[in-house]
DNA sequence: CTTTTGGTTCTGAATTAAAAGAACCAAATT
DNA sequence: AATTTGGTTCTTTTAATTCAGAACCAAAAG
């Protein structure tokens, strides 16, 4: 069982309200915000379960979710059976990169729409051609801004 | 009631489930894919809620969180009691625009969390700093981004 | 080979979200 | 003034998530 200061349990409650808004079911918010909170980086399931007095089974299929999504890497220690878990920061931009590209495949599904539309509504389809040229935009410009960022920061990172 | 093509029935299912999977409720999406493909671009509460086949009170509050959300604009034509529904692609720009900064307001939390954190954990203070610059660069980025296409669009939509 | 540890997997219960149905209401029509 | 139209709002039902508790299991320890 893991003590927290009051200011991390307080953050622990705003980053888990945060994402759950996002989207996140509530156990695998809370556990991730534990692991950027906590002053120990690599807890271990019990720990874990202990600290924010959840269920086996809840954390269980959290962890492996959370593992599974490159949110959280699993670590074992030789000479120790239990797994230690970890934030996996390192993974952050990647997994927004992701999560972009998610949301701008939806040009996919408008191109679609686009092409199975009367002419008729001249004014419509052209907002639509420009929503489409948009997020076409988009993509083409994150990919610099991925590529300017790791330009500067793949250097030093070694 | 609006007939429609099965091409047309075949992407509001696709796009429907779509936005689902982003985190929009079904009535909602469903509404939005109907007004992306059908012929006609501006429909009725009836024609809507018929076509959809779905009850008058699903459609009565999806219909007024679209109109809320910017997603949807609501016309009246005089002499015409109904009021008509119309996709509001105009704003989808915009709409981006909140929704990614929505996202990046994440970087107040984090901010918070590496100003609470002990300083022992030098290495993962170091990647969270990463992440948090990450994300102050990447919110830089896209204000230019944005102002960019702007400045190339803005002339010719007047 | 029995027990303990460190979990996983499988129900079921509780909560939550979404939709339906009915009652309601104001403006327009008859 | 009664009725119809075009919805809105409230309550109930249904469906989907989420979690807990117990049974279970493989690997390690005794």
């Amino acid at each position: 069982m893991i003590e927290l200061r009051p200011e991390q349990l307080e953050i622990i409650q705003k980053m888990s309200v945060f994402q759950v808004r996002a989207g996140m079911p509530p156990t695998e918010a809370r556990i991730l915000a534990l692991l950027l909170v906590s002053d120990r980086t690599e807890l271990s399931f019990d720990e874990i379960r202990e600290t924010l007095n959840t269920s086996k089974s809840a954390v269980s299929t959290a962890l492996n979710t959370l593992v599974l999504r490159n949110k959280v890497e699993s670590i074992t220690i030789p000479g120790d059976r239990k797994r230690y878990f970890k934030h996996q920061l390192r993974n952050w931009n990647a997994n927004a990169k992701d999560g972009l590209d998610k949301l701008l495949s939806v040009n996919q599904l408008l191109k679609e729409i686009l092409s199975v539309r009367t002419t008729e509504t001249v004014d419509f389809n052209q907002d639509l051609k420009n929503v489409i040229a948009f997020i076409d935009f988009m993509q083409g410009e994150l990919v610099h801004v991925f590529q300017k960022w790791n330009d500067q920061h793949q250097i030093e990172n070694n």
